[in-house]
DNA sequence: CTGAAAGCGCTTACAG
DNA sequence: CTGAAAGCGCTTACAG
């Protein structure tokens, strides 16, 4: 068509240069044993002389393997996935794999075909962050794509899964509220059944400080924005006689909603409420009142993540029923430090 | 046909199955003319039934095109590149790329290697938000790779760029501060040379409202974060007996550390000082005060950015010297609305 | 409008 | 240790 721009160097031309075969080559390339030394120099020269980079279009061809896996979030402009995502494509590359993020935002059906791997690029494997679909779903997919599950929930026996101990955490951030002072403590966020592990942590927590649950201090809402967590807690501030001393946010985002809620109601933070929110999120620290919050390790998540997907994609074997908890910790700052009176 | 596991169909098998050649299945495909309705016909049935898939890989070696286009950003984990790439994800997506993140981390050396095309996947063109190189240094690249530049400055003018009037955008900001009442107006930002158009166009609106440009009240910090905008205005308090009634920070996180220290300092927001940010982050809404801020029509610079990057690869053409400008616009929140006294 | 065939640049049994 | 060759699954001149 037009007069073709630079043609790359092919691993044949190396071959040429060095004076062996294609073989020898991509056996030095891919670092299979049994090359000479000697060999190895010549065959490294010549790739350092040409420029030569391996077109990977056509090692995926070969192998039969795209090197691509996906990552499945809701949505990439959350803080929490855009924190996630920047460390899972560092801890793919440096194994070698290119991640293709993909967004569903939140839809049952784009998580369906992710699940079944239905991308225009076929991938290798996935990790998941799934936000309506649950265990029955996954258990129900056709397609035998490597998967690991990300998130507060697993996605069943046969799915690896790699979060944190929320239970603990939960505990965690009670705990914290009551030595902190408080005696009566709220908690706001979405998706708080039975099942929500932070939610049981919570309830831990009160047990194990022997202060009551008070069900008119649990405040459900549709989505973990600032927006919902201001309405939750105008709400319940309205609705109640005595207000909370203490809040649990299930993300600092919410934790920031319910913040200027407080203030609007005239309660300051924290001499008359400590909040404590979810994920340490960049802006927290520069909140007013700085946030404290649980900080999970997502470094640490990231690289488990892709390790097992890696288990699974080389070693072939589903490894069934691994649950990975990354670390995390407690981030004191204003928002429930009162100052000693 | 064989009982082994399901191998994914190929083209030749949906060939096969429609009865016609993969010539013909491949026209189909890729939407060329001259197919019959009824083959077509025959042939959409055929894909449906086998539930075909092109396998990229084989595509890409074919047509000399990778398929992919890479998103060099500093980091993945800083909300605002975060939105621009879930937006560059979908608009490129709508033309049928894929898109590879790659996290420079603002160093010059992963930047320079970057434009140079040197990532170990090929990719068609680049879209990039360069924060340590520039125009001389874009002059001098031996690469041809397709480029379009996002961010406040061009890189020369062989580079389409896309951005907003950030001239305008900060007259806007100024005026709506002097709208407000402001007479004593500071500007916190980092990179505030006589080249920043943000800076300028500070300048400009100050001009126009016939302030006087008080130096010791702009104040320049080394990055745009939370931490950096609290030092610089605790500083410039202290610094300055008459404190400035106004604050024009560069981006909205940056805001929010200012309204901390002047929060600290005793002075409240709006009603003492009015504090206008940049770029209407999620959090923004649900800071305490909400901040008032100039918000970058994102989707139309991801759209418009992917759009130019298509008419290079596809045009061949290098367009020279192409500015786009999206919109912008003041969005109005507590942070400057003082009540009427 | 459609077919047969070459070719994209790798990897990988299979020989040696 | 190394070579010659088949094959991965597409696209695309080139014929017809």
């Amino acid at each position: 068509m037009s007069p073709t721009p630079p043609d790359r160097p092919r691993l044949v031309d190396v071959a040429e240069l060095a004076g062996v075969s294609m073989k020898t080559v991509s056996n030095v390339i891919n670092g299979y044993a049994y090359v000479s030394e000697d060999t190895r120099d010549r065959v490294l020269t010549a790739i350092e002389r040409t420029g030569y980079r391996p077109n990977l279009s056509a090692r995926s061809l070969a192998r039969g393997r795209s090197g691509f896996i996906a990552l499945v979030v809701p949505r990439l402009d959350m803080p929490y996935f855009a924190v996630l995502a920047a460390r899972v494509i560092s801890a793919a590359e440096a194994l070698g794999w290119f991640v293709l993020i993909h967004q569903t935002d939140g839809d049952s059906r784009a998580e369906r075909d992710a699940l079944e791997g239905q991308f225009p690029q076929r991938v290798d494997g996935l990790i998941v962050s799934l936000h309506s679909l649950g265990a029955e779903d996954v258990a129900r997919r056709r397609s035998s794509i490597p998967l690991v599950a990300l998130g507060d929930r697993g996605l069943g026996p046969d799915v690896p899964h790699v979060g944190i101990d929320n239970i603990g955490a939960g505990k965690l951030a009670v705990r914290h509220l009551v030595e902190s002072g408080c005696r009566r403590i709220a908690m706001i966020g979405s998706g708080m059944t039975h099942r929500n592990l932070r939610a049981q942590g919570f309830f831990e927590g009160l047990l194990d400080a022997e202060l009551a649950l008070l069900p008119e201090l649990m405040r459900p809402i549709a989505g973990n924005s600032g927006e919902e967590g201001e309405r939750a807690t105008t709400e319940l501030l309205a609705e109640i006689d005595e207000p909370p001393d203490g809040i649990f946010a299930v993300t600092d985002w919410v934790a920031f909603g319910a913040m200027r809620a407080l203030d609007h109601h005239g309660l300051r933070v924290p001499d008359d409420v400590c909040v404590i929110g979810f994920d340490d999120i960049p802006y927290s620290p520069s909140f007013n009142p700085s946030l404290t919050t649980i900080a999970p390790d997502r470094e640490a998540i990231a690289s488990r993540a892709v390790d097992l997907l890696a288990d699974q994609i080389d070693g072939g074997s589903r490894s069934k029923a691994i649950r990975e908890q990354a670390e995390f910790r407690l981030v004191v700052r204003e928002s429930t430090q009162r100052t000693a009176r």
